[in-house]
DNA sequence: CTTAACGTTTACGTACACGTGACGGTCGTG
DNA sequence: CACGACCGTCACGTGTACGTAAACGTTAAG
């Protein structure tokens, strides 16, 4: 293997933590921070003991960077929203090394069972803004009929 | 006006801190606190200087509430978002004391024009959440197409 | 083999958000 | 006038989300 593009062979499937920082926009210290509190653990480790993250920690991180910047959660409610990370990691383990098709799909079913959890919360909070969007329009109606008045010639106090 | 429950009387457009306080679940610090920070002000004061609130603080203290504990904004973006409580303020006072229709127009426009702007970063924080969604939905596509392919006796790793 | 860049844990520091409490004083209603 | 609600002010506390630094091990390149 002469050829390696300093770190991580080209075809490598793992990154080391400050590439996925950078890869995220994140620093190192909120990844290991994040996993501190339990929002994900690096696929493996080295044999130094360096972080190994692989595309679905990369996705995971991404998302997590989404559920906090974009939707406005803390990270606890994102260790609420993604529930139990051991358990992922339990089950990325377990999954690659059961052959048992029932276990293989128990599992599965879980992983299901959480996405569509992660979908009904994002929803609900969706829903929540739509109501205030719904009072800002009601708002902006009464507001529209005001000026409407007032280009008729009408009088009235504020609203 | 020998009726009048203890505090505000029965009819009374003016609300004491307390009674605004109970009314929506917050404490009475809190909206001073909101209040310090610019997030709003009283209609007026009493004689002593007690904060007396209307309908239309009471109703900016609920869209408040709303934006922080149900969309997730810090009080800051919220300040942001209703911008320049200080403008509202002068409008009030303005709208009341002057007759010239043209002025009036002017501020019915620029609350307008507020409430407009208000309506788009909410639907922008919703365009954000629902694209999180779409990406759950595709993990939850994923995995459900997995599942199936368990259930028909398929191989392969995890996703 | 050396060395620079990168990584590790542990620990303490910090900046801001969002209040809470405590004070001494004022208001207003019975 | 008593008593509770409210006032302004200032300080303090709690939690979150990291930053920073020390002391030391790892990895890749020359």
């Amino acid at each position: 293997m002469t050829l390696k593009s300093s770190p991580a062979a080209v075809g490598a499937p793992f990154l080391r933590i400050q590439e996925v920082a950078s890869e995220l926009g994140l620093t190192t210290r909120s990844i290991r921070y994040y996993e501190e509190l339990g929002l994900l653990s690096p696929a493996g480790r080295s044999d130094g003991s360096y972080r190994l993250y692989d595309a679905s920690d990369v996705d995971r991180l991404r998302f997590i960077k989404g559920l906090r910047d974009d939707a406005g959660f803390s990270l606890a409610e994102i260790n609420q929203l993604l529930e139990d990370e051991a358990a992922r990691a339990k089950s990325r383990e377990a999954y690659s090394h059961t052959g048992d098709p029932a276990e293989r799909r128990a599992i599965a079913s879980d992983a299901l069972n959480r996405v569509e959890r992660q979908a009904r919360i994002l929803r609900d909070k969706i829903a929540r803004l739509e109501s205030m969007v719904a009072a800002v329009e009601a708002r902006r109606s009464r507001l529209k009929a005001r000026l409407a008045d007032l280009d008729a010639g009408g009088p009235g106090e504020i609203a």
